[in-house]
DNA sequence: GACTCGTGTGGAACGGCGTTCCATATAGCG
DNA sequence: CGCTATATGGAACGCCGTTCCACACGAGTC
């Protein structure tokens, strides 16, 4: 299966985009543990012997859906200390409407996907002029929290239930701690379920790039 | 199962700590993907079953798991501009030697083991008299970054091969990619395999710190 | 137009996982 | 001395990713 561009001969043939956007519906619909072989073969009516046709094991089909989806990072606009904040709420967001790709795109090697990510941020690092032995720092610094972040946002609303309810319950379980040993943490907890994730967010970002100046 | 104090009345009964000790033992020896409840069994010389009653479910095993790792953390020495620093590569050095710890500490909610090191750093924050409406994002941030690097260091070398020499597949793999799509990224394979990582590392620190000044 | 062969297909089966179930054993208590 | 809650451990359940293999099809060759 060495290149995409062959196309299936065969008449309602599957093709790899096919099965990695059908997986995308499923991953969408029912997170990255409802994604199975099997369900993924019988919606588009087929075994999932044939899915091991087109594609390498689990690991590759959630790469390339991850691809997919960071592929429409749209061409940031305006100065680059706008750019970057930018980037951010894009990641952010998507993490927010797809849950599941907190998983794939956190691996060893890096994932495309990801390089994608990096790329992107380094190009404003350099329209910045950020010293380039420190391009490399920054631009892991941001992705690593961009990442960190969004992800983290994402699996508070990934467990079901509402979001400020879920919080508050963490919020409740900090309270609950030793009041010696967590100190800050309860401190934090106030904090916690009232704050704008957002602009929490962003203040983060903003820091990262004072930082960098 | 409410306790942890009422201990087990038989003779040569299982306890919790033992059964958290042997799967530090075996997390250690091949891994987070090699600890399964059969092979904890065995080396306990019980049944599967037996574990059951002693623990939640795996999940809840790692937790505590990584909860022992985590509470060996020194108290930090000296002024907080160099204590957090040195919680920095604490983490970074026991992730190196536990690599299985990068799972179960990025959970949700934030699995204990991984309040105490957010208690450690925002102490240090509050100790270096960072504004109280920024502490949350400093040790957001400094947590994230720390957390993020430990791990891709530590997954790096748990592939199995050595580690420069997968840093040098690596950085070809980059190398291979498209010259303008990923300009930014070609010219970060260079610096990849020479650079050396713990001052990269604490590089990425200094700049937070810098930030939250 | 028949033959053939590489390209695809799909359902059964494999080995292993986390977890549950349940028959059984043991230790302390009335 | 029974009784009962505590504790045990092996079998079994349901599901997973993956492999295997018998088979169908479409295109090139004569």
């Amino acid at each position: 299966m060495p290149d995409d561009i062959k196309v299936n001969r065969r008449a309602g043939g599957l093709s790899r985009g096919q099965i990695i956007a059908a997986a995308i519906e499923v991953l969408d619909e029912t997170g990255e543990e409802g994604l199975t072989f099997r369900v993924l073969a019988s919606r588009l009516a087929t075994g999932p012997g044939t899915l091991y046709w087109h594609i390498a094991n689990k690991e590759d089909l959630l790469a390339e859906a991850a691809d997919v989806m960071v592929r429409a990072l749209p061409a940031p606009m305006g100065a680059p200390a706008e750019a970057i904040p930018q980037i951010a709420l894009w990641v952010y967001d998507l993490l927010d409407a797809h849950p599941w790709l907190g998983g794939p795109l956190t691996r060893t090697p890096p994932p495309l996907a990801l390089l994608r990510l990096y790329e992107a941020l380094g190009r404003q690092l350099q329209a910045l002029q950020v010293a380039p032995d420190r391009q490399f720092t920054g631009a892991t610094l941001l992705g690593s929290y961009i990442l960190s972040e969004s992800r983290q946002n994402a699996a508070n609303r990934a467990i079901g239930q509402d979001r400020t309810t879920f919080l508050d319950e963490v919020a409740a379980s900090w309270q609950a701690l030793d009041a010696t040993d967590f100190a800050f943490i309860r401190s934090l907890s106030a904090r916690l379920s009232s704050h704008d994730d957002r602009a929490e967010f962003l203040g983060g970002i903003a820091l990262i790039l004072n930082g960098l100046r």
